[in-house]
DNA sequence: ATAGGATCACAACAACTGTCATGATGTCAA
DNA sequence: TTGACATCATGACAGTTGTTGTGATCCTAT
């Protein structure tokens, strides 16, 4: 239809991943407030013409950038079908976690836009309603693991489940800001250890 | 000595903590990266002159107004000594938590100084330093609990204390992005609700 | 071959930034 | 009073920013 049939050449959906890319690469290297059209486009290997020709204006470029990042972590846990035990849950909820250097690399982009959307409005009501969708998600695992007898009696799945959203953000921090002590086998341990006090006591 | 004697006129150290006030302000409206000298200087009510005059350079005035947001936050926490049951701890580390609008406000100054030390160097081993030091403290903490028999049997007190510190830092993420749903009372919720599966059986 | 569009480099523009020099005003000591 | 100093307003300066327009190059369809 359009053109690109041959290999070696790029989509413009392609293209626009690729600026993506070279934006997140920017950000987490340089900070948001340093991911200038022109940094970009130097990452990117060319000029500002690609990145005005692909996107009507830097909020734009912007917006793609981070919808594609929650796509990225999205597929990192969210993937699979919903856990039918606690280890297989520890699993999925680790999945989340910064433990390789591309995921350390998406998790500072995220708290990049996580704080500049405390500022504007528009993007704090989408980032809010993301994490409102993981908390819906959770509970509902969390109801079902109940429902098995695989948790403790008497306990309140919501909160539990924000509980557990709110442990792996803050493990993510740690982990971005003292990686030699927050290492990704400290991490995980931290997040069985916590599974283990959610579990029905054995035998 | 100097000069101002009188009520009414302030010494040199309270003018630039009025300009960290007006920092503050200026970044947990607007955001680290709209917080400009001209926008400091309006939200003080006064020019850049003041700014420029009790500051080297833009870095020396957010250095001292990260540094004062730090003697805020260790103030709401670290002034009582070390509690003597989970109960008291409990209530320890719940202030640390933005459940005012105050303490908000220090929390989105403090996430945006955190982030912004994921890029720069130099800050970022000034926060790895005060996350440490916190995990000390907490550690030590948990340790006492531990030795009096409060604490769960078999515990491992250093990954429960960066434990405790992780889930604190994400419910306070969470209550600034999504503060509909955490609401305070919610928040404290979490962090009893957490110390309860520490504490020892009753009885 | 030729026209049209996609792609992108480049330069220019206004707006904004931190920094600095200058000057005005007030205060205090001699 | 006079001189020194603290305080702070003002404007100029260079650097960086997002945006826009222009033109060059290449591909593709007729």
């Amino acid at each position: 239809m359009t053109k690109q049939n041959e290999m070696n050449v790029l989509s413009a959906d392609d293209r626009r991943e690729r600026v993506a890319q070279a934006t997140w690469a920017v950000i987490s290297r340089e900070g948001l407030d340093r991911a200038s059209l022109r940094a970009i486009a130097q990452e990117l290997g060319s000029t500002t013409g690609v990145l005005t020709h692909y996107f009507r204006d830097k909020e734009a470029l912007l917006d793609f950038a981070f919808a594609s990042i929650v796509e990225k972590l999205q597929f990192g846990a969210g993937s699979s079908a919903t856990p039918a035990d606690l280890e297989s849950a520890s699993e999925l909820l680790g999945a989340y976690l910064p433990l390789t250097a591309d995921t350390r690399v998406w998790w500072r982009v995220w708290l990049s836009f996580t704080v500049a959307a405390l500022a504007h409005k528009k993007r704090g009501e989408n980032h809010a309603e993301l994490y409102k969708e993981l908390s819906r998600f959770w509970t509902e695992i969390l109801s079902d693991l109940s429902q098995k007898g695989a948790l403790r009696p008497n306990l309140d799945v919501a909160l539990e489940a924000e509980t557990l959203l709110a442990l792996i953000d803050g493990i993510g921090i740690h982990a971005l800001i003292t990686p030699s002590s927050m290492t990704a086998k400290r991490q995980l341990q931290i997040v069985e250890c916590h599974f283990a006090k959610l579990a029905a006591a054995a035998g």
